[in-house]
RNA sequence: GCCGGGAUGGCGGAAUUGGUAGACGCACGGGACUCAAAAUCCCGCGCCCUUAAAAGCGUGAGGGUUCGAGUCCCUCUCCCGGCACCA
């Protein structure tokens, strides 16, 4: 029997008792079956879990119960990104340990995972901030070591000078500390690097390779690695009587007869030597120095400069050119110095402009004039080169050749082909991470851990207080012997960039439980990844480090594939509304959106907003991510509790499709819980019936028109569905569950058949979206025991037949009405019908048709 | 600034390849049931003119290709994500 009343709580709560009884979430190896590895990004445990978490997780939890029933071996694992800063900064908040608030905060939403009924096999959970995983970061950090992967070399950071501590770049706001608020400072320090720059050529070809995924991310991660062509020049001049030469890259040699300075980045050695004995320009490469290390930052700074009092020779015509330190020159690319063609380059035009220098056009581009005499025209178009002496006349491709070639006869440039992908720089001076194995020794240097002596362990009672790295103050982690000649030594107390725990979490879920070696013979079964779920933001840094440390595990022998994730899904964000008040300094205090009430006019648009507490009005600024700063996020906690956890699950995959934004609504929420309820009324109410009911398919030659036609929306309405979970496209799967069930309503209760089989079908639809409901409907109606090991609802060619159909007509292009037209009719045939009908009449009497398009199955236009 | 993406009723969204724009849901309006409320059910719902029908307009803005454009091309505006130490 089943209960007249829907209750999430009761059921949801049997079936993962059922489901932990009966082991349905485990993964096991059975070779010869197909798997289906499916894996959402793992979260990071910041306390309690988010909407986006919700979202992410249903969506791979509807691929799991989705490909379990189309015959998969499926593995879908949960661990926890562990190590970061948000737990340093609880820590300073709170005074407790970063271990503590991490473990605590796992457990929490641990449970949390578990009421959302996923089928995670909890069997496999991993945590990065365990030795028993980090482990194996420092072990293949020392084999890249050993291999020269990983190398040591000085690095810009972010220096709080009040704190004496390295700053996060979110840790600066407008170029100052978090903290302090004083200016922050670049200062260079040691650190390791990997070298991923030497898989560029590798991980930007391999694109190709990936047609699961999506091209937006293909295409920033090729425009992140950045291969560019062009010619590396030098620019001879005399310093301290030595003949040196400056050396720039650049795209556009082309250009290069309409060079009228040179510019360098302030770390330039350039910029060093000329500011020895010029104090003026020592300050302003001081001033460079100062501020943000954020590209972003620097892009956006107004461009300044100032000579340096240097001059270079032209390559090729000898020409005195000065040389300016810039602060748009970015040290990281190319050689930290670039020829300045202010008539062909738009940064080079402002920075001319503004400091008075030369702007000479080199580059004609037909049918675009260039009008020099207003000083702000410029333009980088390709086209043909002029007043560049024997160059004239010359196209892009051909001037390249020739000015490099004679660049080459005199020994000062060449062809070059350029990355404007660095390579990955982990030391981070900071506690809660994986410590670097590594021993400094006053006589041997840095000296490797031994194998043997890992993990080196984080001590896990550290309690950060904003001022520098707590591993620095702890004597019996830092003292230590060196491996090599046993003399006190000092641990390395740098840790991993956290990136690093997430370039590989994915190959030990295969393996989770070994701590003999990184991965072993199940990770053969289980890589790669066929599915992997997770937010947009990542497109570029994790997806491309996983990407680089998956082909440096497979030269080690340790993989045996290239790619880690063979398809791709980016999910959308999660937005809700965010209202405001203005305070007094200007400042805004932000109202949840559950203590504001939303009035409408008759019409439904909104008229004004009030907060609940005091009735006054409150400004919308519109919709945003939800986030604490905006204090606009909705607790998923309290939505499970009084709706369960089904009608979380099918909002959130109603109310967007998987990869667009989604706009949270507490509505939305309550038509999703409605349509639940009808779904078990409607079980509960023809529960005699369909229980004692024929199950299978509805045969086609007993029913009525009213049964064929019913029976005949609902495997239409299926096809569509089947065609759009192959697609991902969950939310109309959910509406598709609806018009399944609308159907299903509009025929009297009596009609069981189409009924008994037509819920049938819905409920198995339905099932990876809400698996609790429909788990239990299944069986109280008496279709089997378990719906997911009934077979995927396929809908019959039978069914979905009929004798005529509707086509539109279209008069000139602009549709007037339809007509029918028998479903055999051949082209000629519709073309007369079409003519014949009333309504083309109305249009085409006395008018001249000049022609007649049938598209079948679609529409006829009629052209007068 | 650079790279990537987006924009469709009051709102979220739908519309396989160019082929009836607005499926499904929310909100809103009207009605039924009820002592009443909640729940539930029925009807309506892009804009404009209108008693109604018909016509006209309509997918961020402007232009183009086509018998036909939300969908393709060009130009522009606004919004969102990333920019290497947030994860």
């Amino acid at each position: 029997m089943l209960a007249s009343q829907y209750r999430p709580q009761e059921i949801e709560k049997q079936a993962h008792l059922e489901w932990e009884a009966s082991g349905a979430h485990r993964a096991m190896e059975v070779p010869g079956k197909p798997k289906y590895y499916c894996l959402s990004m793992f979260p990071y445990p910041s306390g309690k879990l988010h909407m986006g978490h919700v979202r992410n997780y249903t969506i791979g939890d509807v691929l799991t119960r989705y490909h379990r029933m189309r015959g998969y071996n499926v593995l879908q694992p949960m661990g926890w990104d562990a190590f970061g800063l948000p737990a340093e900064n609880a820590a300073m908040a709170n005074g407790v340990p970063p271990a503590k608030w991490t473990y605590d905060n796992i457990a929490y939403m641990k449970k949390q995972l578990k009421s959302l009924g996923f089928a995670i096999d909890w069997e496999r959970e991993l945590a990065t901030c365990k030795p028993s995983y980090y482990r194996w970061n420092q072990w293949l950090f020392l084999r890249m070591l050993e291999k020269g992967i990983v190398y040591k070399k000085t690095g810009v950071v972010n220096w709080d000078p009040v704190d004496q501590t390295v700053l996060a770049n979110e840790q600066v706001i407008d170029g100052r500390g978090w903290r302090t608020g004083v200016m922050v400072e670049k200062r260079e320090i040691p650190m390791y690097y990997m070298r991923i720059t030497d898989y560029s050529e590798e991980l930007l070809a391999a694109l190709d390779t990936l047609p699961g995924w999506p091209d937006r991310v293909k295409t920033m991660q090729a425009n992140w690695i950045g291969k560019s062509h062009g010619v590396n020049i030098g620019f001879p001049y005399t310093l301290d009587g030595k003949r040196q030469v400056l050396r720039v890259f650049t795209t556009r040699v082309d250009t290069l007869m309409g060079v009228t300075f040179c510019a360098v980045a302030a770390e330039h050695p350039l910029a060093s030597a000329a500011a020895k004995d010029n104090s003026k320009l020592a300050a302003f490469v001081d001033e460079c120095k100062r501020g943000s290390v954020m590209e972003a930052d620097l892009a956006q700074m107004e461009k300044k400069g100032m000579a340096t009092g240097l001059f270079v020779a032209h390559p090729l015509t000898g020409k005195q050119i000065e040389v300016w330190v810039g602060n748009y020159v970015l040290m990281s690319y190319g050689e930290g110095a670039v020829m300045g063609v202010p008539g062909h380059d738009e940064r080079d035009f402002a920075f001319a402009k503004k400091y008075g220098l030369a702007i000479e056009q080199v580059i004609e581009v037909a049918g675009k004039p260039y009008c020099m005499a207003a000083w702000q025209e410029w333009y980088a178009d390709y086209g043909v080169c002029v007043n560049s002496g024997k160059y004239d006349g010359m196209d892009f491709d051909r001037s390249v050749d020739a000015i490099a070639t004679d660049l080459k006869a005199v020994g000062l440039g060449e062809k070059q082909t350029t990355w404007r992908l660095r390579d990955w720089g982990i030391s981070r001076q900071r506690y809660w991470g994986t410590p670097i194995p590594l021993i400094h020794c006053a006589g041997c240097g840095d000296v490797p851990v031994p194998d043997d002596q890992l993990p080196v362990v984080l001590p896990e009672d550290c309690v950060p207080d904003g001022s520098g790295n707590p591993l620095n103050k702890r004597a019996e982690f830092v003292n230590c012997a060196c491996p090599k000649c046993g003399k006190p030594a000092r641990r390395e107390t740098d840790t991993m960039d956290t990136f690093v725990d997430s370039s590989w979490y994915y190959s030990r879920y295969a393996c989770a439980d070994n701590n003999q070696s990184m991965v072993d013979d199940r990770v053969k079964y289980w890589l790669p990844v066929d599915q992997y779920i997770g937010g947009i933001e990542h497109a570029i840094l994790h997806l491309l480090y996983s990407r680089f440390w998956t082909r440096v595990m497979r030269n080690l022998g340790l993989l045996q594939f290239d790619e880690p994730f063979t398809n791709l899904l980016t999910q959308g964000m999660v937005l809700n509304e965010i209202f405001f008040r203005k305070t007094g300094e200007g400042r805004s205090t932000y109202f949840n959106p559950a203590d504001v009430d939303v009035r409408v006019d008759e019409k439904g648009a909104r008229t004004a907003a009030t907060l609940k507490s005091d009735g006054l009005p409150v400004e919308s600024a519109g919709i945003g991510t939800m986030s604490k700063s905006k204090n606009n996020g909705v607790d998923p906690q309290a939505l499970i509790e009084r709706c369960g956890a089904d009608t979380a699950r099918f909002f959130m995959m109603f109310a967007a499709p998987p990869e667009q934004t989604l706009e949270w609504s507490d509505s939305g929420v309550e038509g999703a819980y409605r349509f639940l309820r009808r779904l078990w009324r409607f079980g509960a109410d023809r529960h005699d019936a369909i229980s004692k009911g024929i199950k299978g398919t509805a045969h086609c030659s007993k029913l009525s028109e009213n049964q064929a036609a019913a029976r005949r929306e609902v495997h239409l309405v299926l096809k569509q569905a089947n065609y759009d979970f192959s697609k991902f496209q969950f939310n109309t799967v959910a509406s598709a569950g609806m018009k399944i069930l609308n159907a299903l309503e509009r025929l009297p209760e009596s009609e069981t058949t189409v009924n008994t089989e037509g819920f049938s079908i819905l409920l198995r639809l339905l099932c990876p979206l809400t698996p609790h409901v429909c788990f239990h409907l299944w069986s109280a109606l008496g279709y089997g025991k378990n719906v997911f090991s009934a077979a995927w609802p396929e809908p019959e060619a039978r069914a979905l037949e009929q004798d005529e159909m509707e086509l539109v007509l279209q008069i000139s292009g602009k549709t007037r009405g339809s007509i029918r037209v028998p479903s055999q009719a051949t082209r000629e045939q519709i073309e007369v019908l079409a003519h014949r009908s009333p309504l083309a009449m109305k249009y085409i009497v006395g008018q001249n048709v000049k022609k007649v398009v049938v598209v079948p199955g679609r529409l006829v236009n009629i052209v007068i």
